[in-house]
DNA sequence: AAACGCCCCAACCGCTGCGTG
DNA sequence: TCACGCAGCGGTTGGGGCGTT
C-alpha cells in the first residue's frame, strides 16, 4: 500500500504565494512558531496551501534575516570548497553561509557559478563577433576562477591548534559510533596535530581525544570531514572557520571540474588516500549512504 | 512591435531518515 | 521489530522576465 498524501491535493492551492498569503503565515508564526507541525499549521493559519509549501515558502523566503542579492567572492570561495569536498549537500552548505538557503545555494551553483567556473559567461543570443569575444572572455575568465578558486600553489591554511581542539571537543561522536558519517583515514593531505601532542580539557576530554587517536585519525582530518555540523555546533567558532584565517583546503581545479561536468557528480565517493584526491565514482552508494560516505 | 529563445528562480515532487507507538 | 507519519533534503520543472532578431 502506497504511502499516504499529506495534504488533500483537491482542496489546495498550488503555483505562486500571493502577498496576502504571505502576510498570513508571517503572522501565523510570528504570533504561534510553527508547533513543529507544518501539515496542520495552514489549517491553522486558514491557509489553503499543502504544509510542505508553507514549510518551503517560510524557509526560503519570509524567515528573517533571509539573505538575497548578489553572492560574494568568500561565498563562492566555500560553495566551491564545499561542493568538492562533500558534494552537493545544500542544507550543509547552506549552514556555512548565514542568511542563504540550500534552495538559493542550489540555483545559484546550477544557473551560475557552475558556469563561472568554467568560464561559461551567461548567454543570451549572439553574432558571430560576439561569440568570438566571449570565447576570449571565457578563457580569460578561466583562468582568473582557477586563480580565485585554486590558487596554483595553495598555502595549506594555518590551523591554530587550540581551536582545533576546542571544535574537536564540542563535535559529535567519532565515525565508529555515529550514524551520519563513515569514514576511513589513509593518510592524505591533512595536517600532523596529532591529539596525543597537547594536554587539553579535563579527565574525560582528554579521554575522548585518545580516542580519536587510537582511531586512527587526527584533529585535523576529523574537524575537516566534520566541517558543517562541527562547526555548527562549535558556534563562534565555526564562524571563523568560514574566515581566511581558517578557510576550507583548498581542492585542485580539474578535480572539482570533473565533479562538475560529471552528470553523476552526486554519486562521489571522495578518496583522498592517494598522493592527490582522487573521485571515485560509486553509484550504488548513493541511496545507501546519501553521500555520507567519505574515503580520506 | 512582435516573435522567439534563453535564463533564472520559486515552487513542486518524490525519496530518505527518524521518531513514535 | 515493524509500520506509520512527519520533517527535511536534493533533483526537477515551469513560467515570468529579458535580450536578441
Amino acid at each position: 500500500m502506497g504511502r499516504a498524501p499529506c495534504c488533500d491535493k483537491a482542496n489546495v492551492k498550488k503555483g505562486p504565494w500571493s502577498p496576502e498569503e504571505d502576510t498570513k503565515l508571517k503572522e501565523f508564526i510570528d504570533k504561534f512558531g510553527t508547533g513543529g507541525n507544518w501539515i496542520a499549521l495552514p489549517h491553522k493559519a486558514g491557509l489553503k496551501r499543502c504544509g510542505k509549501s508553507c514549510r518551503l515558502r517560510w524557509l526560503n523566503y519570509l524567515r528573517p534575516n533571509i539573505k538575497h542579492g548578489e553572492f560574494s567572492d568568500e561565498e563562492d570561495r566555500v560553495i566551491c570548497s564545499l561542493f568538492a569536498t562533500i558534494g552537493s549537500r545544500w542544507s550543509i552548505i547552506a549552514a556555512q553561509l548565514p542568511g542563504r538557503t540550500d534552495n538559493d545555494i542550489k540555483n545559484y551553483w546550477n544557473t551560475k557559478l557552475k558556469k563561472k567556473l568554467l568560464g561559461i559567461a551567461p548567454s543570451q543570443k549572439k553574432s558571430n563577433q560576439q561569440q568570438q569575444q566571449q570565447q576570449q572572455q571565457q578563457q580569460q575568465q578561466q583562468q582568473q576562477n582557477q586563480q580565485l578558486f585554486f590558487p596554483s600553489t595553495p598555502p595549506l591554511p594555518s590551523f591554530p591548534q587550540d581551536v582545533f581542539r576546542s571544535l574537536l571537543l564540542q563535535a559529535p561522536p567519532p565515525p565508529a559510533l555515529s550514524s551520519q558519517y563513515q569514514i576511513s583515514f589513509g593518510g592524505g593531505n591533512e595536517q600532523s596535530c596529532s591529539s596525543s601532542e597537547i594536554s587539553y580539557g579535563n579527565k574525560e576530554q582528554q579521554q575522548q581525544l585518545d580516542q580519536y587517536d587510537h582511531m586512527g585519525f587526527n584533529d585535523q582530518s576529523y574537524i575537516t570531514t566534520l566541517y558543517g555540523s562541527a562547526a555548527a555546533a562549535a558556534g563562534g567558532a565555526g564562524q571563523a572557520w568560514g574566515s581566511s584565517e581558517l578557510a576550507p583546503l583548498e581542492y585542485d581545479y580539474e578535480e572539482i571540474k570533473q565533479l562538475i561536468t560529471n552528470p553523476s557528480d552526486s554519486n562521489y565517493i571522495i578518496n583522498s588516500s592517494s598522493s592527490s584526491n582522487t573521485f571515485v565514482d560509486d553509484p550504488t552508494a548513493r541511496n545507501a549512504a546519501r553521500g555520507k560516505m567519505m574515503y580520506f
